[in-house]
DNA sequence: TATTGTTATACTCTATAACTATA
DNA sequence: TATAGTTATAGAGTATAACAATA
């Protein structure tokens, strides 16, 4: 492949499928942990950062539930926090008015890009990635990403 | 390189730094929500289980509570719980009668085990790469993290 | 009758502060 | 006096169950 030294694979010897997974949890836990801090710097807790991310495009207060990977009850204060802060509105569904809609705001947009922006350690660490480094990673979470989230 | 159609590194575009987050993040949260899920399954919440795989080598309760991320005052809850469980125990330290190590039990460590084996869709993931992306996975991982951990 | 969103409630996890025993 | 571990207590986050409105 198009690597630097030489050396190839060999120099980095495979590990076994439980290192493997230790060193990505090691990698996840270390991001999360950079995310909700960055997150509370703008008066949120990660739930509420997630779900701002989840309302970039407009979602059901149900379906959102879906997303955070919580119960639906726990939506309603989510999204009271977001709306207070003026970061989300809920809009009536024209085909069901049972249904709620969540839709982010530009200041909910500007926040997100904040904290994303505000995220040093997480941006130091991938930014010294060189783009086929990130190319690849990008790659590799893609092939991984759907077996790891099936049902 | 070893990817099968032979269209290469420009297949995958590099992404943004955020572009590039949201998919690691993703990968992190699936991972730990199989984790948490095998952990339930043999009667450990995450915490008691991280906090079992800490305790492979032997760690005073103040220096666990600081690799688990939590006050000290937890951590006296989470090893009562594997106490109770027969998969780690308390010893004096012979240097400093204050101090007590937390040490895994066979028990414990069997559990452990159990725990890897039963990740399903995590272990079906990693499984999925070969040889050399194993390797490459590992590498970027490790290239990452320190940076990604700095204080 | 079934479903969406909400409310009321209880439970779990975590943090803060006070206590003990050692140092 | 300072530190390790524990205990007691309060707070945040989550889930369960019951409810109103709509389908």
């Amino acid at each position: 492949m198009g690597s630097s030294t030489g050396t190839g694979t060999a120099a980095g010897t495979a590990p076994s499928t439980t290192e493997l997974m230790e060193q990505v949890a090691a990698v996840g836990a270390a991001y999360f942990h950079d995310f909700a801090a960055a997150a509370a710097r703008h008066g949120l807790n990660s739930s509420q950062a997630k779900a701002l991310k989840a309302v970039l495009e407009p979602v059901p207060m149900r379906a959102l539930a879906g997303r955070l990977g919580c119960d639906a009850s726990n939506v309603t204060g989510i999204v009271d926090r977001l709306e207070a802060l003026g970061y989300a509105r809920r809009e009536a569904a024209a085909a069901d008015r049972r249904v709620k809609i969540v839709t982010i705001t530009d200041g909910g947009r500007t926040v997100l890009d904040r904290i994303r922006a505000d995220m040093g350690r997480a941006r130091a660490a991938f930014d010294s990635l060189d783009t086929e480094q990130r190319a690849a990673l990008s790659r590799l979470c893609d092939q991984v990403l759907p077996l790891l989230q099936r049902p």
